[in-house]
DNA sequence: AGCACGCCGACT
DNA sequence: GTCGGCGTGCTC
């Protein structure tokens, strides 16, 4: 048995619980946190018919504020010493029944608090599901017992009925429900009503389940074997596992080297001393066929994904802090399940920015994990094939372990990349998305049996509904071009729910002529069919993906070979291997490195190298075809080398250059408000305040604006932003929470602090 | 964040 | 005179 295992075993002893040790003191208070920005822990006594119900994780009723508001706050902890000096208020009423986070998720979602300035309460209230906080899926039943005192029965001269009921419930063992109880002793609800009043019998209320869930039946499957890449991946894994210590590794592995079986065996490990694991992908990524893997080989698997219901949410957080679960799949907040034993945590596809939330509080699921973790005494597997510029440092630097696998499985290699200068291409000047050596290389490939993949990440039909006499369509509400939806005859905003019917005329001007600018997939999609017209296509995006199953329905049909040309997004760039892919085209690489992002090389790098991985996974083999304007840019040429390290080094260098992340950390201060005046204004006052704070304590922190965020306007909303670099992000943090009460802002200007922000529109 | 208190203008 | 505008400051 492994000393890990042991030390699941003594977790499950009960410890002397803080409020026993207080018990003996004359008063008992409640540290509570609300769902505010407030940064305080708040004090309540604890009246004495409460005292034995209490636990910190659970949910508490106080009177709050001068006018004694009932608001609901978390109970973090019960203590005998209470540091203010004002009266202390009571609380009301106790929510919950049982605690819904342990003492090591409180303390983690403090942690969390504190690494992302937010407050406790408000992340206290992001990490628990709705449907944990509602009880969704669950009813309070009755049941029914005698009452402890009662010996003689008879003694009692009961109605007939009555008597009845008591003689039931005398020979159950337990208690029993009124449903079962009317009718074994064949009556109505009134005798039981009648035997309550007079006490006799004593209801006790419980929890019940009222669905449960059937989940898909899947065939086991064995473990596959390693190849001697894998393995000596999983030996490293698995002698930290073993250890029972914690231990960040980073998993570098090339599309198609088989992580996820390296995964699973390490899971394997840790599963047989009785302890779970966590796995978190990318919601895009948690398709059936992810599911299917895993639960062909574990016996009991969670998959948290957006589609379930609050009742599924609920029943699953149950299971899983019951320690009946082995291996939770989830998306980003899959990193908060309760459970009991937790002996892995992985991270797939780490470097996708989806593992950062995108509203309060901002925190990162790779660095949550990090730190649960560290706390756990446990470690953390992050794979991918394009490893993140920090999750790189921190292994040069020595903090993490890294190990690479840079062989696919059974030796196949990786599909040679050819950059395609399109400058002078006939095709693409006349406005076509498909130029010649992309289109005859289509032809070719289809020709001989076999299959391709076009990756363009934009969708609509056209970007740009311009007029020649003046400019494009913008949306009203926020600062982009309207997009041409051919399928649904609407122009729609990306950025917001806007949309309308196409004009006939300019609405500035009333000329008539309007052109179309750009292409999306749509257009794509209707050149490949004029120039293949032959060949069955499907097109994979948020539109044409509408509806929940249709994403795994396409991919099948792929597979399957009843579909020839798979277009798409983003979706298409991740997940699953088609044997018969020969020919993978990245339509506009440009599109992407022109971003306004620190991070805009890297993206393009991760992207041309995960959708070049589609191919040559099979015996046939495979090409890719990169079109790009800018063909000696550095970053397209090391994707087109397969060269993530050259890659590195050079990126790394430039970040150093402009004193950019992972060597320095970030914070960015947005400011939103109606008017554009205002915010502009606040923004300049904000800034100049926080410099003289800097200069005057002399803080080692550099101030980068502000200046209108690149999408200025957003759902009517003007932003402006700016980003705060330091060596250290505690130095941020200090200075962030000492000048936070003196900014006053004006009412109708927001602000949101994002520490290291992975998304700088 | 939310809410109460408070100090100013235009109404029966 | 008072109803309500929103700026200010506090919440165990």
């Amino acid at each position: 048995m492994s000393p890990k295992h042991q030390k699941g075993l003594f977790q499950l002893e009960p410890e002397p619980a803080p409020w026993e040790l207080a018990a003996g003191a004359d008063l008992l208070a409640a540290q509570v946190v609300f769902n505010r920005p407030l940064d305080t822990v708040y004090h309540y006594l604890v009246p004495e018919p409460l005292r034995d119900m209490i636990e910190p994780g659970q949910r508490v009723k106080v009177p709050f504020g001068r006018g004694n508001t009932p608001t609901l706050g978390y109970c973090v902890g019960l203590t005998s010493e209470i540091s203010t000096s004002k009266r202390l208020k009571s609380i009301t009423e106790v929510l919950d029944r049982q605690p819904l986070l342990s003492q090591q998720m409180l303390d983690l979602t403090q942690w969390i608090a504190d690494r992302y300035l937010s407050s406790w309460g408000q992340v206290l209230e992001s990490v628990v599901p709705a449907g944990v906080k509602r009880q969704a899926g669950t009813r309070e039943v009755v049941f029914y017992r005698l009452a402890p005192d009662i010996a003689d029965l008879e003694a009692l001269k009961l109605p007939k009925k009555q008597h009845a009921v008591m003689q039931v419930l005398a020979e159950s063992e337990e208690a029993l429900r009124v449903d079962a109880l009317t009718e074994a002793a064949e009556c109505g609800t009134s005798p039981i009503d009648s035997l309550r009043k007079k006490r006799l019998i004593v209801p006790e209320r419980r929890r019940m389940n009222v669905n449960q869930i059937t989940e898909m039946h899947v065939e086991p499957q064995a473990d596959l074997k390693l190849n001697d890449e894998q393995q000596s991946a999983l030996n490293h894994i698995l002698k930290t596992v073993r250890a029972a210590e914690y231990e960040t590794i980073l998993l570098h592995g090339v599309t198609g080297s088989g992580k996820t079986e390296v995964y699973i065996q390490a899971i394997r490990e840790i599963v047989s001393y009785g302890l779970q694991a966590i796995v978190l992908v990318p919601e895009i990524s948690l398709t059936p066929q992810t599911i299917r893997r895993f639960r062909a080989r574990f016996d009991n698997v969670a998959v948290l994904h957006s589609h379930l219901s609050d009742a599924d949410r609920h029943w699953h957080w149950q299971q899983i802090a019951q320690g009946e679960v082995q291996v939770i799949v989830g998306a980003r907040s899959a990193i908060f399940a309760p459970t009991p034993h937790l002996g892995l945590i992985i991270i797939d596809e780490e470097h996708e920015s989806t593992f950062k939330q995108h509203s309060t509080p901002r925190y990162h699921a790779r660095e949550v994990a990090r730190e649960r973790a560290r706390r756990e005494g446990i470690p953390l597997i992050l794979g991918t094939a394009t490893p993140t510029l920090e999750s790189l440092v921190r292994t040069i630097e020595g903090h993490d372990k890294l190990i690479v696998m840079k062989d696919r499985v059974e030796q196949r290699p990786l599909p040679p990349v050819t950059i395609v200068d399109v400058r002078n291409d006939p095709l693409i000047q006349r406005r076509h998305s498909l130029g010649r050596a992309l289109t005859n290389a289509m032809q070719r490939a289809l020709d001989s049996g076999g299959q391709v993949i076009l990756f363009l990440n934009l969708r609509g039909f056209s970007p740009v509904l311009w007029c020649p006499k003046c400019t494009g369509i913008r949306c009203p509400d926020c600062d982009v071009t309207l997009t041409w939806h051919k399928d649904r005859g609407r122009l729609l905003c990306h950025s917001c729910e806007y949309e309308i019917p196409p004009p006939e005329r300019c609405p500035t001007c009333g000329q008539p002529g309007m052109r179309l600018l750009g292409a999306g997939t749509q257009r794509l999609e209707d050149e490949v069919k004029s120039k293949f017209p032959e060949m069955r296509l499907i097109r994979m995006d948020s539109d044409s993906m509408r509806k929940p199953g249709s994403h795994d329905e396409a991919l099948t049909a792929f597979r399957e070979g009843k579909v020839d040309i798979l277009l798409g997004t983003q979706m298409i760039a991740k997940g699953l291997d088609f044997p018969n892919v020969t020919l993978v085209g990245v339509i506009d690489a440009d599109s992407l490195l022109h971003q306004p992002d620190l991070r805009a090389a890297e993206r393009t790098f991760q992207l041309i190298a995960q959708v070049a991985g589609r191919t040559g996974r099979g015996e046939k083999g495979g090409r890719v075809l990169v079109q790009t304007m800018n063909p000696d840019e550095p970053v397209i040429q090391f994707a087109a080398q397969h060269d993530y390290y050259k890659f590195a080094s050079y990126e790394l260098k430039q970040r150093k250059m402009v004193m950019a992340p992972p060597y320095r950390s970030m914070a960015r201060v947005i400011l939103r408000s109606l008017d554009e005046e205002v915010v502009a204004e606040e923004a300049k006052r904000v800034v100049k305040f926080i410099r003289s704070h800097i200069s005057e304590k002399k803080l080692p922190v550099r101030v980068l604006g502000p200046a209108p965020a690149p999408i200025t306007r957003l759902r009517k909303y003007f932003r402006y932003h700016f980003q705060m670099t330091s060596d250290q992000i505690q130095t941020i943090q200090d200075l962030w929470r000492e000048i936070v009460p003196y900014m006053k802002i004006a009412t109708d200007v927001e602000l949101t602090i994002d520490v290291d922000p992975v998304d700088l529109r």
